[in-house]
DNA sequence: CTCTAGGGCTAGGGTTAA
DNA sequence: TTTAACCCTAGCCCTAGA
């Protein structure tokens, strides 16, 4: 029997606790050995409400946000007139 | 200069015909099945200028009025214990 | 059969406009 | 100020292909 059957029904946020899990096991494992990641000792307790599937879609979020963060890091190409440089603020919404 | 031309401009009012067809295909594939009921021909017609996200988001308005005149209506007199709630059947859509 | 990859969809918080 | 309509996106679903 194993638990993470059961786990259908809820919509969970990931805990930091869990993304650290997630991230040692891809260290560990690789990203896309999901599997070998959940059925691994270390990280099994910390990820037993995590599917594979839970786990690959998380680590493709997490990407998607890395990837959004390295674009707003990139210098601004030159333009005229120049783009309007407004501090955006910290309750809107990136992208 | 048309009135009704600035009618197009303004957001995009949910029309009684709209939202009879929004509940009717709830009745029919429930709560939740949004891209199911914009793709039944039988609401398809009448829901052509909504999306998916519109639906969801009209239905979780009306859940919220309906909800408001309860609590008009509804003085909720202090219990204790709480009155259980009557159990739903099983073979009906949640809504 | 199981597992992964990637597109699609929903839920719920947040924002806008009237 | 209130709120219907609309936006954003993390999390979850579907399914082809390995």
């Amino acid at each position: 029997f194993d638990s993470r059957e059961m786990v259908e029904l809820r919509r969970n946020r990931w805990t930091p606790e869990e993304e650290g899990a997630l991230l040692a096991g891809i260290c560990k494992h690789g990203a896309g050995k999901w599997m070998n990641i959940l059925d691994d000792p270390e990280f099994r307790s910390e990820l037993l409400y995590r599917t594979n599937i839970d786990l690959k879609d998380k680590w493709r979020n997490m990407m998607i946000k890395e990837k959004s963060k390295m674009q707003k890091l990139e210098p601004a190409p030159f333009t005229f007139p120049p783009a309007k440089t407004s501090p955006v603020a910290s309750n809107e919404h990136p992208l």
